[in-house]
DNA sequence: TTTAACTTTCAATAATTACTGAACGTTTAG
DNA sequence: CTAAACGTTCAGTAATTATTGAAAGTTAAA
């Protein structure tokens, strides 16, 4: 398992970005490498391939599988488990967005609710009720969106790209379109 | 600067949830003081409400500012200066969107790019180029409409939304006006 | 110019997070 | 049943990241 500088490359900065994205380097080159690999690998491959332990290879694919970003696969007469990635990489981008929905929007949106239906007793808290509605607002209103994107599939959201890139037109479409009818 | 116990709840997710958006536990913690107050606060006051050390205060800050977060307010004949947030909730949630783009997506796509204009010199290379080349096609599609929704104010996003519950609404109703001009 | 009131910086250290590798668990072939 | 081939766990340790606090920098009033 000796990987070639260009996809080494690759690998290396999807270790990178991995941190953002919500889990650690490490975990992220895995991903990048189970990703720019046509075919599923074993824990050792990728142990080899990262130079990291076989005992870490472990910890993350468990940490992907509660992503569920890697699917296992089988070969008859092996008893080894091949790693893949567990669909196209919309399918997985859209599997990190609503995971980490439901870690840190969901719990957001919970506190806020509680936090504004609750009194205020003095100015201060009147003042920070009403910003909480604001991101309370937002937030609601991203995660709606982010579910409509998902629905559609790549296709469609080039087709919607190309529609004129100002979702404003979009706006102006609907208003035109209900006017008429 | 005593937190009521409400506020202080509320701040205290925002560290848990700060980590998570590009910063740490204290800097989220101090966006989430400063956008429950009404009013600005000075570095004294932020250090004794989160309870930490004025030093760290002021790294914080001038974290906050290179994202854009914060600004400074002036009192005259008082030297202290006085940090508020620079902005609406959408025009901060905006700021952190858009330097995330800067940090995390465009380098990525400029590595992209580089590595797909590259020759493959082997069947791995040629299916990693093609990876790459669909990671690249949904960052471009994410960027573009980021950049879309951006431009929207909070209302006009509402009224989006309420189109009626699916994009792919708005995407027939694209398809049959072009049909019928 | 001195001093007081502030801010910034950064080396030392604390806190957190990630990783290793040995021990243990499980399955199957012989 | 035993051994080999694999996967998992987790205590100990390494690496990374965050925080403190003392020293130095800045500004303005006296």
């Amino acid at each position: 398992m000796n990987l070639s500088p260009k996809i080494e490359n690759f690998v290396l900065h999807c270790g990178e970005m991995g941190s953002r994205w919500g889990f650690n380097r490490t975990i992220g080159q895995m991903v990048g490498l189970l990703v720019i690999n046509e075919h599923p690998l074993t824990a050792n491959q990728i142990a080899e391939a990262l130079k990291i332990s076989r005992g870490n290879v472990s910890m993350g694919i468990k940490e992907l599988q509660s992503w569920q970003l890697v699917k296992v696969h089988h070969i008859p007469g092996d008893r080894k488990e091949y790693y893949a990635p567990n669909g196209t990489i919309w399918d997985l981008a859209n599997k990190v967005f609503e995971e980490r929905r439901k870690r840190e929007i969901d719990p957001t949106l919970t506190l806020l609710r509680d936090q504004i239906l609750d009194t205020a007793n003095s100015p201060e808290e009147k003042y920070a009720q009403e910003q909480m509605q604001s991101i309370h607002d937002l937030l609601e209103t991203v995660t709606k969106w982010s579910a409509e994107l998902q629905r559609l599939t790549p296709e469609q959201l080039q087709s919607l790209m190309k529609l004129g890139s100002s979702v404003s037109k979009v706006i102006d479409l609907k208003d035109k379109l209900l006017k008429k009818s």
